[in-house]
DNA sequence: GCGACAG
DNA sequence: ATCTTGTCGC
């Protein structure tokens, strides 16, 4: 199998990626005077009401392009809410200015509510992108075989963001070393499109490994792999997408419950979709150490299976929380980002 | 009122 | 993830 570019490939992800504050502004400006829209009307027409939070701290940053459009846009329960003046009597007079009744610091969303238009090449697309997402095939991976282990994280700076990547023996505890790649993180934090910000920032870093000749073998990604709504986080996504093996880790969970009441320090547990359905299995949890009572949660990501993914992450586990390669990268992504 | 979700 | 002080513990 060819290893691809992995800046073209990085390029052509990028590219397929829609710009959601162009999508929000266009939807606020379509809300004529003398009528509201909810934080989640307006997730709910990107494709996903999952991005009202996102929509919501948007609307409330002052330097937003239509700051001057958003007293607009309320709560869901009709409750005015705040407004990036400050001053949320601001907000309730630009709307009574416009003929807006309101009682009790609420508007009758039954009477107010605008008609919003839908919007193409969304979250729904990417919802959809994510739900059909055709891996490689995945070469059979073996432990035996592999020479490096890598982790990778991203750190944020006031403007940029950097990835870096640690590379450690196959015991999973002897650093090789570190590279970092600096950019824009574009796409905003939702929950369930952690790939979409992430995942460019991801792949030119390894492009400039490839380059180097540094591509760790196996990738331990800060994120879910499997263990995500539509089983398609961003560890699998950029396992498919560079063609290496990835596992994720992640810190919180995203989805699913323990199959069993209680963790054990050092021992693994499976992650199931609910009670109901004990047999599939997203991912496991363990409690690294007795320094923490915080799991971690691993799931496949591509390219490995649960076994082999198991064995490289307990390799990995030396005292901190998080395994070696990944407790590298984010330090040295935190370092380098704190200087930006 | 509460649940409630990677980074 | 980031914003933030001192403080408790290994």
């Amino acid at each position: 199998m060819a290893s691809p570019d992995l800046r073209e490939v990085a390029d052509s992800f990028v590219a397929g990626i829609p710009n959601l504050r162009d999508q929000v502004d266009q939807l606020v400006r379509s809300i004529a005077p003398g009528s509201v829209a909810t934080y989640g009307d307006l997730a709910k027409s990107l494709g996903d009401i999952a991005a009202s939070r996102w929509v919501a701290t948007y609307l409330l940053d002052p330097t937003c392009r239509v700051a001057d459009f958003s007293h607009r846009v309320v709560r869901s329960t009709g409750e005015i809410g705040l407004h990036y003046s400050g001053s949320s009597e601001t907000k309730t007079e630009l709307l009574r200015a416009e003929g807006v009744v309101i009682a009790k610091e609420t508007v009758h969303l039954e009477t107010y509510r605008a008609q919003l238009p839908p919007i193409g090449r969304s979250l729904s697309e990417l919802k959809a992108w994510q739900l059909d997402f055709e891996s490689p095939a995945e070469p059979a991976f073996r432990l035996e075989d592999i020479e490096a282990i890598g982790g990778i994280d991203v750190s944020y700076g006031k403007v940029q963001a950097v990835a870096a990547c640690s590379r450690m023996q196959v015991d999973g505890k002897t650093t090789i070393g570190t590279q970092t790649y600096v950019g824009a993180a574009e796409f905003p934090y939702i929950t369930g499109y952690l790939a979409f910000r992430e995942i460019p920032l991801h792949l030119n870093l390894l492009a400039d490994m490839q380059v180097a000749g540094t591509l760790p073998d196996v990738l331990l990604v800060d994120g879910n792999g499997r263990l995500h709504p539509r089983r398609m986080g961003i560890a699998t996504m950029l396992g498919g997408l560079a063609g290496i093996p990835t596992i994720g880790v992640a810190k919180k969970l995203i989805c699913g419950v323990l199959r069993v009441p209680e963790l054990r320090v050092g021992k693994w547990e499976p992650i199931v979709v609910s009670k109901d359905q004990p047999d599939e299995i997203l991912g496991y949890a363990i409690v690294p150490h007795t320094k923490t009572k915080h799991p971690i949660y691993v799931s496949r990501g591509f390219g490995v299976d649960d076994q082999a993914m198991l064995e490289i992450v307990e390799r990995c586990l030396n005292g901190h929380r998080s395994p070696e390669p990944i407790y590298w990268a984010d330090r040295e992504s935190r370092r380098h980002a704190s200087t930006l």
